[in-house]
DNA sequence: AATATATAAGTGTATATACACCTATAGAGA
DNA sequence: TCTCTATAGGTGTATATACACTTATATATT
């Protein structure tokens, strides 16, 4: 039974090895002003957002489960990063920066984009490729 | 400061949201199999190793932080799938498949080829630069 | 042999992820 | 109005991830 399948042909064990190995260079960069990578992405994603965003309108922008979104806000939350307020639709909590995320991630900005200037020079020509493929992989 | 900064470009997140979404599709495919995908991917690599592979070894070839492998890998020894002994360097701890991981890996590969042939046919002609751009990747 | 260094692995802690299940409220239909 | 259904969100539980730190043992140096 082994040999015709190779398990290192896996889409999903390529694509999560890439993805450990990339968020481990982008946590580095980012270090210094505190945030993890998928707390740069939240802050980032927020930013243009003007009176808010609701949670289950984010995790579908961010491609997230809602309820993974729900434990990455407590994070950041409590860290004074972002505030929860409820909606007009009193189901809903409309999601948005605080001043001091507002200035974490101005701060985070040049780290950010020194990882990402990194990334895009390791793949090279492969840049415009791997942003088609990855965002095909979302269109699912 | 927003405008150049192309937040939806980043090759973190777009890598992250990837991974999430392919690895939702193969645990669902798996579930009737019991293994999670990364589960699978171990039991796969451990498949050839004739008499066991020390922890770090198997972190290195899977590209993998080695103590999220002994995390990993504790979910697997209790589910009776691996065991765990002592090298001839008693430093070292051999991991291996027992009779029934490799029998859940039998069972779980048919499950596996289904996803992973979704995986290809979505991909189309982009399969191949797929494989080595997420390699590429790793080889850093 | 005694000490210093390098290597193998585990633990404490924290974040990230998501399924199954639950609660609360809005809106539709009788 | 009352009930049904759909929608927004949280919680319990479990796995996945990795950094900082620790323990144990092998190997090299003196």
């Amino acid at each position: 039974m082994a040999g015709r399948d190779k398990f290192g042909d896996c889409a999903c064990f390529n694509l999560r090895r890439a993805a450990r190995l990339v968020t481990q260079a982008y946590d580095q960069v980012l270090a210094p002003s505190k945030l993890k990578a998928t707390q740069f992405t939240l802050l980032a994603v927020l930013a243009p957002a003007g009176k808010g965003i609701a949670i289950s309108a984010l995790a579908e922008k961010l491609g997230m489960d809602r309820t993974t979104l729900t434990r990455n806000l407590a994070v950041v939350e409590r860290a004074g990063l972002v505030s929860l307020r409820p909606g007009e639709d009193p189901r809903t909590k409309l999601v948005s920066l605080t001043a001091n995320g507002r200035k974490a991630l101005e701060e985070a900005v040049p780290l950010w984009r020194e990882a990402q200037s990194e990334a895009i020079d390791r793949l090279g020509d492969e840049w415009g490729d791997f942003l088609k493929m990855t965002r095909r992989i979302a269109a699912i």
